[in-house]
DNA sequence: TTTTCTCTCATCCTTTCGTATGATTTTAGT
DNA sequence: ACTAAAATCATACGAAAGGATGAGAGAAAA
């Protein structure tokens, strides 16, 4: 059953080739004996099997196959950032200490930033030093760059 | 002559088709006293007239073209940060101040500014100072950020 | 020519930041 | 119970950063 499914066009050429043939077969014995009949059904055969040829080119022929490439763009938004949680963990950076780093990001002062952590200034200068030190920065503005760089943090976008 | 060329095709099958009837004739004449030889004269007649048929569709037909479109994936990635002039010309911050701007969001200090324009420290203070008031900023720090949400400078992306 | 702006530099002073070091307390894991 | 890491706080000093102010040089606009 399956192979007569695949062989569906060949088997249909084939019927269609056969018809043909009998058709050829009945106007054979339908006007052979008239003679002077006979250049009608030479014209009747050529016209057929010129449509038949006509209509099997168009069945045979393979469709050419014109391959177009749609570019799709996928604008992909380096918004969507996610935090290099491998980055803190080798780097050391306690929870804490990345609060810090935040807060300072956003400018704070290490007094602001005692402040509205409830802890005093002298705690907020260890954690900012030990930052530092971390993050292989001599100043607090270039902690925040690499921090960034290493996507502790996120940039800051409008 | 130009009418010969826009008519070319036609012509030819014109000719084609004379040829294939003028083949006919001669057969006609060449078999049709042979009585016997009938069915061999129609075979004949239904190959050519098949063939031609199918040479005939593939010239006649225009070739059928399948297309297929291939989606094709580009990423985009969209850092395509555009600087606010406007931004910069309403809070007049100037070229040479702009260039400390962001020479400062690098996390340089102030000596090291100095050191790669060519200037002393004192002009980068100046700058500095001039700064953090068109910015509205109490320390670098913030008025890097605050550059940054107002897309005077890039964010920092890795 | 005069004015304005930008860039430059300086001085004095204050504030903030950063380093070094040591100590206590809490939390979490062995 | 012991240990280690984290968080807390402190003191003291030195290094940057920031504020206020003045001023000179050069270019561009009025």
């Amino acid at each position: 059953m399956q192979k007569l499914k695949q062989h569906k066009e060949i088997i249909t050429y084939a019927v269609a080739m056969a018809f043909l043939l009998l058709i050829l077969r009945f106007l054979e014995y339908r006007f052979l004996i008239l003679q002077h009949e006979f250049e009608i059904y030479a014209g009747i055969i050529a016209i057929l099997f010129l449509l038949f040829g006509i209509w099997l080119s168009s069945k045979i022929r393979k469709p050419k196959v014109e391959t177009v490439f749609i570019e799709k763009e996928i604008k992909i938004f380096k918004n969507d950032f996610i935090i290099n949680e491998k980055a803190i963990s080798t780097l050391k950076i306690s929870p804490r200490e990345l609060e810090v780093l935040s807060l300072m990001a956003k400018g704070l002062s290490n007094q602001e930033i005692a402040d509205s952590l409830f802890v005093s200034l002298n705690t907020i200068k260890t954690h900012s030093s030990n930052l530092l030190e971390k993050l292989d920065a001599k100043r607090r503005t270039q902690a925040i760059e690499n921090a960034k760089k290493l996507q502790i943090l996120a940039p800051t976008l409008e």
